[in-house]
DNA sequence: CGTAGCGCCTGCCGGC
DNA sequence: TGCCGGCAGGCGCTAC
């Protein structure tokens, strides 16, 4: 479900309820999500402790309490609410944290590819973080930087930007989008891209990922922000989901294939 | 090493 | 109405 404009979202909408406030119980009601949730260690650790900051690294949402962090991802169907703590319990209801403030934060995630996690050690050693490139506003990711990892690859430049790897927080909606803005076939191998290709390509990560986290987020079907409002960037989708349809800017069919096992959206007209 | 493909899960939708 | 295949916003593991 998330990509990074979702995550985004979701901890701007949490923040107002957890920041300084104590987490004063925690209740793990599904253990197996992608990997076991430390259950114990959790209600160790979390119990009591106040909530320091909010921050989000790729797509990982990170919870700081002194001297730990509790870290959330969302997976492909999870969602993150805030919640009056009498809130009836629905089905795929896996984790919550009672606060301080009276209210919970509850995750419910059907496929439960979503992750509770937990480290006392330092953030940037931390398995899943360890592996991830930079943020994509962040002055590493920068338009050369693009060119030269670009140059080394010769997968789909799709998939290149895809890989959390290169850049994190591009999912398969806004790397369809991104695309399409810069001009470029997403099956162009990444290594033929030219230097201004990438330049474009910089350029309209950046934009569609800050534009999708203005309108708050993305909603096909199931996310939603953590106070149940749908994000609003549907609208603004010009390739993705919209097979057989026409392009917005010159009303060729738009093209629908799959591409490393991903639902792939473009205007063979515009992109080349 | 880079790359391709699979699998983890549940839910939903369209076709028969 | 029910069954079945295919698909879904992510990501790690495996084999080559």
């Amino acid at each position: 479900m998330p990509e990074l404009p979702e995550v985004e979202v979701t901890c701007q909408g949490i923040r107002p309820y957890l920041l300084n406030h104590a987490i004063t119980q925690v209740v793990v009601r599904q253990p197996q999500l992608r990997w076991p949730v430390p259950t114990q260690a959790l209600k160790k650790h979390l119990t009591d402790q106040p909530v320091l900051a909010i921050t989000r690294r790729g797509k990982y949402i990170v919870i700081h309490v002194p001297s730990e962090h509790l870290i959330i991802h969302l997976g492909m169907s999870g969602n993150l609410r805030i919640l009056p703590q009498d809130t009836a319990i629905r089905k795929h209801d896996h984790f919550d944290c009672l606060l301080s403030s009276g209210y919970v934060l509850r995750l419910n995630d059907p496929r439960r590819f979503g992750a509770i996690l937990w480290t006392k050690g330092p953030l940037a050693e931390f398995p899943q973080l360890k592996k991830l490139g930079p943020e994509p506003f962040s002055a590493a990711f920068s338009a050369k930087y693009l060119q030269q990892i670009a140059s080394k690859h010769k997968v789909p430049i799709k998939a290149l930007i895809m890989n959390a790897a290169s850049v994190v927080g591009v999912g398969n909606i806004y790397a369809s989008e991104s695309l399409f803005m810069a001009k470029i076939n997403p099956q162009r191998p990444a290594h033929s891209l030219t230097d201004k290709d990438c330049v474009r390509l910089h350029k309209a990560i950046q934009k569609i990922l800050a534009n999708a986290i203005q309108k708050g987020g993305t909603t096909l079907k199931d996310f939603s922000q953590s106070d149940g409002k749908p994000g609003y960037f549907k609208q603004e989708l010009k390739v993705y989901g919209r097979k057989d349809e026409p392009c917005k800017k010159c009303h060729t069919n738009i093209i629908g294939i799959q591409l490393g096992q991903r639902s792939t959206y473009y205007c063979p007209s515009c992109q080349v």
